[in-house]
RNA sequence: GUGGCCGUAGCUCAGCCUGGUAGAGCGCCUGGUUGUGGUCCAGGAGGUCGCGGGUUCGAACCCCGUCGGCCACCCCA
């Protein structure tokens, strides 16, 4: 094989793009419904953009990220994610007025190791509500989220959430975490042990240290009073719209500029290491670090490679509603027209260009997942065409002036 | 970054231990069926055995190196 996609990319063909383009369908279609707008910023930005914010962490997330420098001598980035590109499209724009909403959709780059669910260029649909304060943005979020899974068929999805607090009570809550790791030293891991002074929360979701970190306290007993009356408004507007939910408290981000709310969309039955299809959490201090004016978001990235893994197999749907088979040469000229006319009628219509056998083009029509093969043989001069459904072998005789009511109906 | 497993036909894999001129199933093409796919039967095409080096009269097979894939750890903005 003398050249081959790099190392963690997909190269997605069809008949498997068909699930794509219909995720894309729905997710743009769902976001349209509840009010949001398209959002395109660039696939690259300076470093800066994405190493502000990320905080504590820095080394070992520019480690995972796709830079280098271009031509002009700046650094620049692959964008590992779309909520640092949107703020400051809407900074730079701007800023907010009233709110913003808006969804985005596009491929995203992270420099690690592949595996089941992690690549290196994924896929993510997203949104962000920009503006709203009210817990009942949290809750709309939450909600455009789990409907997209539903409405792709992504079988017994969990919601977990959490609230992590605002950034006063995480410093309180983190002095705290720290003094119970100290007390718990001798069972933790090496790597805990390394993490737990730069980013304590990490610790909490680290998987060799599950036992030792039990009983541990959790974000949630640190909240302030407006912090804990925002997470109970969010709770109560989940069970209002009927969105079921856990808390799990020990759901954590590693970054600085989340807030409050956070939560993870893991489909029960997928089995993989990286299992959640989808997170959100709240991000309102991540403007004035962007450099703008204060200003309350929320948002969710659902990940699409992951969701396609995890979905339910989709029957086979016909690809193709019509495959006009030549079953005369010498009707080639009206064959033709009769394909062309097919696909003006807005129908999904093929045929083979060459000169085959009526076997092989059925043979054909069967590989492109056609729903009918229309015969244009000899019935042509009665003003009819033969349609032979491909997944039953029932045929029937229909009369041309009919043919794309009849394939519609 | 760490570890395990794996690279042989388009795909999934057997052969490797015990070196002797490359196999199966599926898929593909043709015919049986001069207008019927998906089933059945017959025939056929298709491979620098990932790559480089070494050992040997001889290497898919043994040894060394290298590249790639998958999964897990890690990470998960």
């Amino acid at each position: 094989m003398t050249y081959r996609a790099p190392k963690g990319t997909d190269d997605i063909l069809p008949p498997a793009s068909a699930a794509w383009v219909e995720a894309e369908r729905v997710f743009f279609d769902l976001a349209e419904r509840y009010g949001y707008g398209l959002t395109l910023t660039p696939m690259f930005e300076s470093t800066e953009l994405f190493s502000r914010g990320i905080g504590e962490d820095t080394e070992v997330v520019e480690k995972q990220m796709y830079t280098f420098v271009d031509k002009g001598g700046r650094s620049v980035t692959l964008r590992p994610e779309a909520t640092a590109s949107v703020v400051r499209a809407v900074i730079q724009a701007g800023g907010v007025v009233g709110t913003f909403k808006g969804f985005y959709w596009g491929p995203m780059f992270r420099y690690e190791r592949p595996q089941k669910g992690r690549r290196r260029q994924f896929s993510q649909a997203g949104i962000e509500y920009l503006g709203e304060p009210d817990p009942g943005a949290d809750v709309e979020v939450i909600e455009l989220g789990y409907r997209y899974l539903q409405e792709l068929d992504v079988p017994n999805v969990e919601v977990r959430l959490n609230s992590i607090g605002d950034a006063a009570d995480r410093s309180e809550y983190r002095k705290r975490l720290i003094e119970f790791l100290e007390s718990r030293r001798d069972d933790l891991s090496e790597d805990a042990l390394r993490r737990m002074y730069d980013n304590p929360m990490r610790v909490l979701d680290s998987k060799a240290d599950a036992d030792a970190v039990a009983g541990a306290p959790t974000p949630a007993d640190f909240l302030s009073s407006e912090a804990a009356d925002h997470f109970a408004g969010v709770r109560a507007g989940l069970e209002e719209a009927d969105i079921p939910y856990r808390i799990v408290p020990t759901l954590v981000r590693g970054l600085d500029y989340y807030n409050r709310t956070v939560w993870e969309y893991v489909p029960l039955d997928f089995e993989a290491a990286q299992s959640s299809v989808g997170g959100g959490g709240r991000y309102d201090p991540l403007f004035e670090m962007l450099g703008g004016k204060p200003t309350p978001a929320v948002g969710v990235a659902m990940g699409l490679d992951r969701i396609l893994l995890a979905r339910n197999e989709a029957a086979q749907k016909p690809l193709l509603d019509a495959y006009v088979i030549l079953a005369d040469p010498d009707r080639r000229t009206e064959a033709t027209e009769f394909v062309r006319r097919l696909r003006d009628a807005g129908l999904r219509a093929d045929r083979t260009v060459g000169d085959r056998s009526v076997k092989a083009q059925f043979k054909a029509a069967d590989r492109a997942r056609a729903a009918y093969a229309l015969v244009v043989g000899e019935e042509w001069d009665e003003g009819r065409v033969t349609a032979r459904d491909l997944a039953t072998g029932e045929q029937f005789s229909v009369a041309l002036e009919e043919i794309e009511t009849w394939l519609k109906r």
